[in-house]
DNA sequence: AGTATATAGTTCAGTTCTGAATTATCAATA
DNA sequence: TATTGATAATTCAGAACTGAACTATATACT
């Protein structure tokens, strides 16, 4: 799956047909479609050795993120932005991989502390290397004026959507 | 789930531990991935009452951008940008929902045709002013210099991925 | 104190997606 | 012509995700 001028040319097609069509829009969204498949791909392909998968790897690196690791479901679902559900079944996953533990806190019985353990951290520094490789490459096209640019723009495309 | 700044909190506490981290190309990612999943989860909340969803959708307009509606599962591979498995899945589905027509294709007996409906023609009219509205929602937070601007860099940073 | 409302997280059944294998067909090569 | 390599699309089993319901717990209200 390479360029984005098939989708691009089909969203002409349909300016012409439907003259109302925003097209700038559409494109905007298509190429934000476009994008994360790619780089969820290519994540998914560099951490597969690693014995993770992308969404595993993001609750990871959210977790790595904080000064003690430890974090609430709800903290992840917002952080890694994934439903609640499936926070709990990735959790679940990484659980049983030995790589987050999993207890009561205190103060508040309904909420759960999710935590690396040791493996975890081991894992997460060993497959830094690759995935600061890969991120690199994969926004490595554009200078870092442009990469602030697009900071910038797609914060500002977030900021339209409701809380 | 609403603002970028609890993944956002999470990246910089990670350039922390582990300097070497992209920090910029790593929110870059995140933020794709976090437009993508508010831009799908609306898409599909708005096109539920016209029996369809985000991918069906997809489908239905990458076709309806053609001069005759015709496609090839392969040219839908890559103008919808799904898997083949998933262009199948989802074409067997809109087969049933008599919105597309499936048949042989001349010259080549590999190669499928797939077609708009009648039905689906109307479909997609009455839905696209719904889709207009909600498509000039999503990125009305950017003037239109902004999105013309965010237009370029994603096709930019598009063009660093393998064809 | 009792009741109503909200929250945290999980469960569950169904939906959606994927990688690998497969079959038929086409194109290139010897 | 026969063989090899590539392509189009589908199948299939397993993986990944979701919405709605649910239970326990906390908060707000009377």
């Amino acid at each position: 799956m390479a360029s984005f001028a098939p989708t691009e040319q089909r969203l002409d097609v349909t300016l012409g047909k439907y003259p109302a069509f925003p097209r700038q829009p559409a494109a905007l969204v298509r190429l934000v479609k476009h994008l994360y498949k790619q780089i969820h791909d290519e994540a998914n392909a560099m951490l597969r050795p690693y014995g993770l998968n992308h969404p595993e790897y993001n609750i990871l690196m959210m977790m790595y993120g904080t000064p003690d690791t430890a974090m609430n479901p709800s903290q992840l679902t917002e952080a890694a932005g994934e439903k609640s559900a499936n926070v709990t079944r990735l959790t679940n996953e990484l659980c049983q991989k030995g790589l987050i533990a999993r207890t009561g806190s205190d103060g508040d019985r309904r909420k759960v502390t999710l935590t690396l353990t040791p493996a975890a951290i081991a894992l997460i520094e060993s497959f830094l290397p690759d995935i600061t490789a890969l991120l690199k490459r994969q926004t490595g096209h554009l200078d870092s004026t442009e990469q602030a640019d697009l900071e910038r723009l797609l914060k500002k495309m977030v900021e339209g959507f409701p809380a």
